[in-house]
DNA sequence: AATGACAACAACCGCCGCTGG
DNA sequence: GCCAGCGGCGGTTGTTGTCAT
């Protein structure tokens, strides 16, 4: 195993540190246009850099490579993120996929910094989860399910657990799913932009999917058609993954987009939902307001607990 | 104007998994 | 099979900017 020091150990002890001079930005990015990206321990060596490989491959990633977005994050990736988020927990750079043009640093910085301040009452939350981690082994124990014991896992951990068939299902619901999200914060932007006459089924839906890694064939035109306010499709996948995720570490729970029922309320004015005594938060004015009966209806997708 | 709190961002650290010798 | 090197990831820290007092 590596040493702690980082790469190319056995060579330098004094490798530069701290913020990047225009000098050194412009070494690197002369090097990696001619050479391409990879091959870092090589790169700090031949571009005359004085800086490890992982930092140049950071430097890199986060900041210069071409067709990065800078500036604030926007309210449709806002949603983005919390939605995957709530699938993958802190898969930064799973998430950075679905957002074209932002690094996973950004992403984690903007959570750390919008979400931290939450923390503080989501043990709240933690303590319930435990609770509910006791009752679904009790509950599990009556079953005799074969299921493996480390189901409270991350996302992946699941994934592992499960025999080849079912993996390959769950790994396109994944990706299925966080193409719904992000289809769907999308159209909420369009619908959002009354001078923009795409629809739903048209080019825009075609630009995004394009955008997205590929995925298995089977779910591409499902993707695009599935509606967000079917209450039918929403409780297949919500009973699917609340259930899954109950155990999670990570947070959970579902959205509601307002504006697809009957143009109720303004587009992107969405909630998460979660049982009463929990919070939900009003993306549109970051109200957070405490759930009361409303919300009980949908806990059984899985809690859907926040804040 | 000074300063303290906070947010935003950049960069580093440590670990893990993969791969080739 | 073992090991070293590399690439990548997530967590953490440091720095800078902004705003309120």
């Amino acid at each position: 195993m590596v040493s702690a020091m980082g790469w190319g150990i056995q060579e330098h002890q004094g490798w530069r540190k701290g913020p990047w001079t225009p000098e050194e930005d412009k070494l690197l990015t002369e090097y990696v246009n001619l050479n391409g990206e990879g091959r870092w321990s090589s790169v700090a060596r031949c571009a005359g850099l004085n800086r490890s490989g992982k930092s140049c491959r950071l430097r890199w990633v986060n900041y210069l490579r071409p067709g990065l977005k800078r500036g604030q994050i926007t309210p449709q990736e806002e949603g983005i993120i919390i939605e995957l988020h709530a699938l993958w927990g802190n898969k930064w750079s799973t998430i950075a996929r679905y957002l074209p043009g932002r690094t996973d640093n950004e992403i984690k910085n903007f959570w750390r910094t919008h979400f931290k301040k939450k923390e503080k009452s989501s043990r709240k939350q933690q303590k319930r989860r435990s609770q509910l981690l006791k009752d679904q082994k009790l509950q599990k124990g009556h079953n005799n399910h074969h299921d493996h014991d480390d189901h409270h896992d991350q996302l992946p951990g699941h994934v592992a657990a499960m025999d080849g068939a079912d993996q390959t299902k769950t790994n396109q619901d994944i990706d299925h799913q966080a193409r719904d999200v992000t289809i769907k914060h999308e159209n909420m932007a369009l619908t959002n932009n009354p001078s923009s006459d795409q629809n739903i089924n048209g080019s825009h839906n075609q630009i995004i999917q394009s955008s997205l890694p590929p995925v298995n064939v089977m779910y591409q035109d499902d993707a695009v058609s599935y509606s967000w306010s079917d209450t039918t499709a929403d409780q297949e996948y919500y009973g699917l993954w609340g259930g899954l995720w109950n155990l999670d570490d990570q947070p959970y729970g579902r959205t509601n987009n307002n504006n697809n029922n009957n143009n109720q309320g303004t587009a992107g004015n969405y909630y998460y939902y979660g049982a009463a005594g929990d919070h939900i938060i009003n993306h549109s004015n970051k109200n957070i307001i405490p759930i009361q009966n409303q919300a009980r209806a949908f806990s059984s997708y899985g809690g859907g607990a926040f804040f």
